[in-house]
DNA sequence: AAAATCAATTAACTATATATTCAATAAAAA
DNA sequence: TTTTTATTGAATATATAGTTAATTGATTTT
């Protein structure tokens, strides 16, 4: 389990470190924003310690950032009493907040309580549709049976569809959730429909992804 | 949205209760573990602040069986500070914790956040009126329990219509609205006006879509 | 390091669903 | 009644989706 603190307070980071890996934890720091951004690209990380105030960005900003690209639970800290509502609310997405100073027990309980909350939903959780199985983990697709090979881009789309059967989704939302970035040529979308369909779909059996004219995609419910 | 608050203490829950229905919660109260445990029997409850202290029960035992039971979030409340690992931790699965006295304010975002972290998908958002029901995410509308198929275009007129009832919207309104450009020839409102009404109207039923003379249309609030 | 493989994207073309326009008719307001 | 506005059906135009192939980029193999 991999972790990141995000702190400028050198004595902060040296004293959770060491209780953190005490824990089993494997703790990395980052001393900034811009830092911290990088190592997330290079690096997998399961849980980010932030603080508020940095000398390079807003933690706000940032926790807001990391969170329209990574899927990792965030705990905020920050010096000052009063900011629960911005932080903890719907804007930035963190997953929880402490003030300083604060208890590193405390500190390391909230941090597993969080992680055992979204590691709930993250078991093996396969989406299963009449002949077809999707297998988020291992990301693996079968079809009666039989393994179909998807490529990377392909399972994205194919999960994400799979995953809000009914729910009609733009080659936008299509491109930003899966490629996490603005599309420039949404048609791109259409290409790899069709390839995943002539991989899971023939005439003989019914259809899995279904079109909406004029707005996009979505999976068949039925 | 309801709130149950399980705490002996009349005078927390009677603050607590007057801030959450400002915020537009139905707030209930239990004064022990077996109140609780029979009001969750009876009752759809969506979230539970809950006391350590109880006089009939211990709060984590209760906050283990509540858990074995039902799939709602739970937050903790106890007098003395030091407990959060046992709290937090795996054996009771509470969702947070806070220590007494608590600020009244965090505690809405602690609790909202929990609400927005195990809502994520369950933005379904359907308008019902009468006889038609319009399905948003899956962009489809139902009349009398059939589907009506609609062009993406209708559905955005019907849909702009529909949650705004009353409200009269001219032509270069809807065209601005759903085309978002200038209209050059607004006349192709009426078409498509016409056009959904055939498809949701007959002269039985009552009309969805009504024109104000002159103005434009609205959607009918009776 | 070069070649080969595979995935992703882009481009061009075809097919098809949908939107718009137009002109005749009907209905409502003055 | 007159005038203005709305409704309608059909034709035409436009937009969107599906398909195939070519190109680019990335990764693996030789």
């Amino acid at each position: 389990m991999n972790v990141l603190i995000v702190d400028d307070e050198k004595s902060i980071v040296k004293g959770l470190k060491h209780s953190l890996e005490q824990q089993g934890y494997n703790v990395f720091a980052a001393y900034n924003g811009a830092e911290a951004l990088e190592y997330l690209e290079k690096n997998i990380i399961d849980f980010i310690i932030l603080d508020l105030m940095l000398p390079d960005t807003d933690g706000m900003m940032l926790c807001k950032r990391i969170r329209q690209k990574f899927d990792i639970p965030i705990l905020m800290l920050s010096a000052k009493d009063g900011d629960y509502d911005k932080i903890l609310g719907f804007e930035f997405g963190a997953d929880d907040y402490m003030t300083k100073p604060f208890n590193t027990l405390e500190l390391i309980a909230r941090m597993k309580a969080i992680i055992r909350r979204t590691d709930r939903k993250s078991d093996d959780k396969s989406i299963v549709r009449d002949d077809l199985v999707i297998n988020r983990n291992e990301r693996k697709v079968y079809l009666r049976g039989e393994e179909v090979k998807l490529t990377a881009k392909e399972f994205d789309v194919l999960y994400l569809l799979a995953s809000n059967p009914g729910r009609v989704f733009t080659r936008e939302d299509i491109y930003s959730m899966v490629w996490k970035e603005e599309a420039y040529d949404v048609r791109t979308i259409d290409v790899h429909i069709k390839n995943i369909r002539d991989k899971i779909e023939d005439k003989n059996h019914h259809k899995y992804i279904m079109t909406k004219w004029g707005v996009g995609y979505y999976f068949n419910k039925n």
